[in-house]
DNA sequence: ATTTGCATTAACCATTTGGTTAAATTTTTT
DNA sequence: AAAAAATTTAACCAAATGGTTAATGCAAAT
């Protein structure tokens, strides 16, 4: 009974693993059960096709993802420390994170209709309707600086997520080494917050 | 031997559309030859395998993309106007090829050390190194506000490029419709300006 | 101890996929 | 016009890949 409560679990380790380095199109069923130390056919015991599969892998990450921005975006607190709170919580999960928003873009990109109706129990409408309203107040109050809130609210993601998605692409790019990178990034919070803050000063 | 010209074009636009949507493990050489109404043994007739094919594609990209940061890094304007050319340079190839940044970064996430040598050749560094100088008297002048050279121009770039990578996880979050997203890309430039500049106003 | 039912595996299958070959067709050269 | 060279195709091949099956192992129930 253990038994198969442990596999399942094991399976969807690997199975993680894989499909977030290599994407569907990209991984393969017996490197998953190879880094499961499993028999292929245990695969499609537990979980029938790689489809279904990868669908509850899927979903599980974008959970993630999801969560931690509707926690960041939930709270009571004004929106200053909602936006730091928002950064750190955010460049935290991606740094132990790295390859999940990339994955999640990935597969969204590529058949974005097949998920769409399971995906609307995600909605994030609610909490980003409440951090919205919080800039509008503050605008209008002349608190902060006016923008489009969607715009504003696309900022101070961009600026969290971009350099995960893009490390490789900049790395190339720049030549900068592993250290320095990590060196950069042990920043990333830190620089971000300072240029949304500054941008937001009236 | 016009021919040839023109069925390597009509091969290589063929598969430069079948690789942007799908990178290379989605791809289908089938696909490929299907779409430029080619047998599929001419594909190997003209380029070999498919990874030499999918090689000759990827640089291309590469360099459309390197290129147009290198022309936007360039040039003899003084910071302001550079910042506003890059961007609205930037913001302006990816409307015509969305498809650009997230084929390249998925591509050099996959494999980079595949890529590395060769792509040497495609350098920033002499550009970016201009820039950053520039930004650095600045910020010495007092002129603007003082951040990490490398954290300033990584929100640029996150600023620009970020809408365009996460698109469809945006709108599936959202739930925005197709001419809203337009609409709002719309003032994306102008938008993305304004808080580049607040942020860097002293 | 035997049976029962779930977990696991080895071997196998059908399809897909990148790639090849030999022949046919077209173009270029002589 | 004939020969030679290049281009294009139909048919084929081998390996990879997702998936199935039938047998085996094994723990709990009888």
């Amino acid at each position: 009974m253990s038994e198969k409560q442990d596999t399942e679990l094991i399976i969807k380790e690997a199975a993680r693993d894989i499909f977030l380095k290599k994407g569907y199109a990209g991984a393969r069923m017996q490197d998953i059960a190879d880094k499961a130390g499993i028999n292929k056919a245990l695969l499609h015991y537990y979980f029938r096709s790689k489809e279904k599969l990868f669908d509850v892998i899927f979903f599980e990450q974008f959970g993630k993802l999801i969560g931690q921005v509707k926690e960041g975006l939930r709270g009571d607190m004004n929106l200053h420390d909602k936006i730091e709170f928002f950064v750190d919580k955010y460049i935290g999960l991606l740094e132990q994170s790295p390859y999940l928003p990339l994955f999640v873009i990935n597969e969204l990109s590529r058949d974005s209709e097949r998920f769409i109706d399971k995906l609307k129990s995600f909605e994030v409408y609610p909490e980003a309707a409440s951090m919205i309203g919080m800039m509008m107040q503050e605008m209008e109050k002349g608190a902060i600086k006016k923008y489009h809130p969607f715009h504003l609210l696309m900022n101070i993601m961009s600026l969290s997520v971009f350099p995960f998605i893009a490390k490789p692409m900049i790395m190339t790019i720049t030549q900068v080494k592993d250290e320095d990178w990590k060196e950069l990034m042990a920043d990333r919070k830190e620089q971000v917050k300072a240029f949304i803050f500054n941008a937001l000063e009236i």
